[in-house]
DNA sequence: TTGAAAGCGCTAACAG
DNA sequence: CTGTTAGCGCTTTCAA
């Protein structure tokens, strides 16, 4: 075959033009067919749809979002993914935004804030229909690139704060003063906070410290902070921990930045000879499936992942549509199991 | 000029010919400035830097695309993302093809045989550079699109079978070998495999069939299987466990085809008063922090994820620069915590 | 109902 | 080193 093409692939792709000329119609025929199938005869339609099938045809988005007005792409900026809860909202996301023919296309910053705009930027020069970013405090760069490209930008997973544009998420602070909450009227009255707190990570930095407020309000002594850059996993809520009790020896209730922190923390208190809830409460944040079946089992915040992510789509969709910006508020809830004692009347 | 101050879905963004324009050279000495810059006058260049900034440019990848011979986008199809394995694996994966420019489009199949050839079909609309898709069982269709479009394909977690152009994964009978072989050295007898298998969880059923064969060259009455096709959680595991126990009452070694179903087993073997290890064996597939946190810390086979996801961007790129498909078999690693007896001599 | 023409923003020859 | 000239494959007017 002619070398029309060297890199990759070996014969070219079909493209309109090619099925236009087996049907003997023009390309914008083809193209229309394929757009507003009812504004062609049905026998053309026919034929045309017969080309398509046998030429095997794979529409080259590239030039469709060229000539048209705008891609399908949607970009999602997320700050981890593996074993992470935003996997979960990555999922709901991309299967809901699929049905109406909008693609995802991901970008993981890893907490890092320089790598978040360099991504923000990347994403952007798909000329996006929309972008879903998490979190509401984002590098300064990035802020000013989304708000000047001028596309419907969603803030998932965290509201506090001044969106961009829509935001849809939970409010950490209140979470924190929840968690706070929880261990005092469970009659737990040294508190800490423990676990993986990364730079960018303001969620975290929010929890804490609505649940120090909380702390104070109460006139108890202040919250112990036990945390590190590192990623959260057990091991690390085991070397906290150790730390931790080193430092405050009198702690009687920890809330941990993540389960995985809290497994590490439980198997450690352990092994300093502390029983929970007894002796020692531990709250923490997010819920994988596995928490409820720790021992003893964790109590824990969950945070409703596919709501975020349904609601998210369902607010790009609305924005792309023109509809105007929102701002919604996403429930989570308390989940009091084994590892904090009853709350007392 | 419209000012830069009207900030939503206001003025076009800008593009290479309002740059050049600006610096009043022609559109591509402003690319060449971007792709090649040791051939742009130093001078020049730093005018034309000035301005790119200035005007805030960002490319817009869909011309470029276009225009080019190949675009950066790199189609990844995957079964679920869920708190799943292959979330880890994508995240490696992104991570590592972001450095050499190359963008990741997700796409989610959930299992769905159909939505996998939709996918396929949607990702190679952005003539991607290379495709990467979980399993090596796929929809024929899809398989065929996948050949017919000569973009270099790796197939990830599975090297059982005819890879399209290349795979990077596990032999997958190897492991359920490997597992059945286990529990038949720590002592156990009547075996079952019990968990979530989804219609195209071929993964699962190569697995549950190596362990099937080495139960019968073992001569031990054949495996019990339990199966359910919705997703595999702790309850599921319950569940099933419950109708094996009522079926198979002899069974004493359990295969869970992923830990979150060992966890509901790991209960539910306590709750029927079977002590684990000592009156059963448990061993699972998956390996996530928790499973080494369970009481009893859970036996089980863990997969490289984040080898699999560096050896297939690494693929991705041998293969985009030309080199020969390749066929990997990654490590994987028998963990044997508490829930299996020690192997005897 | 269909076709012709004009780009979308960029890259890739080739000149100069 | 830099500019000119053609498209890439598609959508979008506007005519016919």
């Amino acid at each position: 075959m002619a070398n029309d093409s060297i890199p990759l692939s070996g014969r070219p792709a079909p493209t309109l033009a090619s099925v236009a000329q087996r049907v003997g119609v023009s390309v914008n025929t083809v193209s229309r067919a394929l757009r507003a199938p009812q504004t062609v005869r049905p026998e053309l339609k026919r034929r045309i749809d017969a080309a398509l099938e046998e030429l095997n045809y794979v529409p080259n988005r590239l030039a469709g979002g060229l000539a048209g007005t705008r891609s399908n792409v949607v970009g999602v900026v997320v700050t981890s993914l593996f074993y992470s809860e935003f996997a979960a909202v990555v999922d709901t996301l991309q299967t809901q935004l699929l049905q109406h023919d909008l693609q995802v296309m991901l970008g993981n910053s890893r907490y890092d804030l320089q790598e978040e705009q360099r991504l923000v930027r990347a994403l952007l020069s798909w000329r996006p229909a929309a972008m879903a970013i998490i979190g509401v405090d984002h590098h300064p760069g990035a802020t000013d690139l989304l708000r000047a490209s001028g596309v419907p930008t969603v803030e998932m997973w965290d509201i506090c704060g001044e969106p961009i544009d829509s935001a849809v998420g939970m409010d950490h602070e209140a979470i924190g003063r929840a968690q706070a909450e929880h261990l005092i009227a469970c009659g737990y009255r040294h508190l800490a906070f423990v676990g993986s707190v990364r730079a960018a990570d303001t969620r975290a930095r929010k929890r804490a410290g609505g649940a120090a407020a909380v702390i104070e309000a109460a006139g108890l002594s202040p919250l112990a902070v036990e945390t590190s850059p590192e990623g959260g996993n057990p091991s690390l809520g085991e070397r906290l921990l150790a730390a931790l009790l080193a430092e405050h020896p009198e702690i009687d209730g920890i809330i941990c930045n993540s389960d995985a922190v809290a497994y590490g923390v439980l198997r450690g208190l352990e092994a300093a000879g502390r029983r929970v809830p007894e002796d020692c409460g531990v709250i923490a944040f997010g819920d994988p499936e596995a928490s409820a079946y720790m021992r003893p089992a964790l109590t824990t915040v969950r945070p409703s992942r596919e709501t975020i992510g349904r609601v998210s789509a369902e607010t790009i969709l609305a924005r792309i549509a023109g509809e105007a910006p929102r701002r919604v508020s996403v429930d989570w809830s308390l989940q009091h199991r084994q590892s904090t004692r009853p709350a007392r009347a």
